[in-house]
DNA sequence: TGAAATGTTGGGGCG
DNA sequence: ACGCCCCAACATTTC
């Protein structure tokens, strides 16, 4: 009798705290496979970003197989059938995905597994509470982030125990290869992603690392410090956190082991904002196409290509602004600050849909998300469940005033305008010919004159949207 | 996890 | 001493 077990990793790219693994781990023989299936949405429309660092996971994930694991593409479950029956495996296990069409495709391999007479089962290894498990009394779910977390999650079950990895794992290959199913890595011709490689190191050591040096450093500051996009305050852990290089439940534990207080607290209710996302999505599978208040369809959204080029460019002559899209490109990360900056900026002064800047991030960000992503653009647009209020603007003056006092940020990002003072070089426009002269500045060539005029386009939103919000 | 407009208060200059 | 004005500082409301 056959012994093999299938272990099909997904967005658990890890051998701690993964409990498919653990399961596989009491069979003599694991076959640890990867499929590409372009089927799905999460790869048929894959950002840039998100396909390198998916390259590079796999590969650092093999290394931590032994060189084991099988990389493939193709249909999953033609794929899975034809192996169960290569490799007379009699077990398959995975860990959940949560996206709609995950979702669907899963339980359908579910059931044609089941006829072949193979045991499958599927575990949590990434939200901290299932989706389906949050109610409130009247036995809905939440629409509302702080009863959720307050009440629905937190009065619930404690989250479980991360698990250790197990010892004494024996993976192997598969001996027939269907070569068919290689996945092959295609490289883009515009390859502007790798220059990444010089700031992410990709492996779950790497995520490890980076958040122990998040808990010895920016979590004793973390309420305040998070704010501060300058600063080294925040864990930046978010796309080890989506691929699954480290585990929520770890990352729940170690910072309930070593911060206190308030930053605690607050580094919680982010985890917690992750898990709404994840809850909205389950309840709202349209949610990166749809409004979730229906009433925001009717809004009159402008659509203009060389005003949304601009923004995505960084060359909106406003400088916070221009600074953290540049750190998105730069980076394939953006301080969550700047997020909040950047895209009310879209929305509301550009007055362009969240669903163009919602593609924009996709592709560009290492740790894009489709639950945290859309759910966040929803939010700041006004058109979300919970979300910010529609006359909720930021000004991309007072809060770059606010939260990048010293320039810092805008100078490391933006250095054509670094020489200006720091009285001036939030409002370029202010300066006077010579603090241009003695900044070196030409505005228009330089640097842009601002793409639109601030007050006007923060009354056109205000009408824009109160009209259809009564 | 806003910003701007409007309202209120109180100190200081001044006749 | 007093009323008046100005205006900063803070509070409230409105979008």
């Amino acid at each position: 009798m056959s012994d093999k077990c299938i272990l099909w990793f997904r967005k658990d790219f890890r051998l701690d705290d993964n409990p498919a693994l653990l399961e596989a781990s009491k069979h003599t023989e694991i076959i640890p496979i990867f499929i590409f299936d372009r089927n799905l949405e999460e790869y048929n429309s894959i950002g840039e970003a998100s396909y390198w660092w998916l390259e590079n996971s796999l590969i650092s994930l093999n290394k931590d197989l032994n060189n084991k694991l099988s990389i493939l593409e193709g249909n999953s479950l033609e794929i899975i059938i034809n192996l169960i029956k290569e490799e007379k495996a009699k077990y398959i296990y995975w860990n959940r995905c949560y996206e709609p069409d995950r979702i669907d495709a899963d339980t359908l391999i579910k059931k044609e597994i089941r006829k072949l007479n193979v045991i499958t089962k599927s575990f949590n290894s990434s939200l901290l509470w299932e989706p389906w498990n949050i109610k409130n009394k009247s036995g809905n779910f939440y629409k509302v982030f702080t009863p959720f977390f307050k009440k629905g999650c937190l009065e619930s079950v404690e989250p479980r125990k991360p698990l250790n990895k197990p010892k004494n794992l024996f993976f192997l290959k598969p001996h027939k290869r269907n070569y068919n199913y290689q996945f092959k890595y295609q490289h883009k011709k515009h390859k502007w992603y790798l220059k990444f490689v010089k700031i992410w190191n990709i492996s779950e050591t790497a995520a490890r690392a980076k958040f122990d040096n998040f808990l010895n450093n920016g979590a004793r500051d973390y309420s305040e410090g998070r704010n501060f996009p300058y600063k080294n305050s925040v864990s930046k852990i978010s796309a080890y956190l989506h691929w699954g290089q480290i585990s929520p439940f770890r990352l729940w534990y170690e910072a309930k082991r070593k911060m206190l207080g308030k930053h605690l607290e607050i580094f919680l209710s982010e985890l917690g904002w992750r898990e709404f996302s994840y809850h909205l999505l389950y309840h709202y599978p349209n949610i990166n196409k749809q409004n979730l208040k229906r009433q925001f369809d009717k809004l009159d959204w402008n659509v203009d290509e060389q005003l949304l080029s601009k923004w995505k460019h960084g060359k909106t002559g406003f400088p916070i602004v221009d600074a953290g899209m540049r750190e998105l490109w730069e980076t394939g990360y953006m301080h969550n600050r700047l997020r909040m900056i950047t895209a009310s900026f879209l929305v509301k002064n550009l007055l362009i849909h969240w669903k163009e800047g919602e593609k924009w991030f996709w592709n560009c960000l290492l740790d894009a998300d489709l639950a945290n992503n859309s759910a966040s653009w929803q939010w700041v647009a006004g058109t979300g469940s919970d979300a910010a209020p529609f006359f909720r603007i930021f000004n991309p003056i007072t809060q770059a005033q606010k939260f990048d006092k010293d320039a810092l940020y805008i100078r490391k990002y933006i250095p054509e305008i670094a020489k200006l003072p720091n009285k001036l070089i939030f409002t370029p426009w202010l300066a006077d010919r010579k603090d241009l002269e003695d900044a070196n500045i030409t505005l228009g060539i330089d640097y842009p004159h601002p793409i639109i005029d601030y007050p006007e386009s923060r009354k056109r939103a205000l009408d824009a949207f109160k009209k259809i919000s009564n």
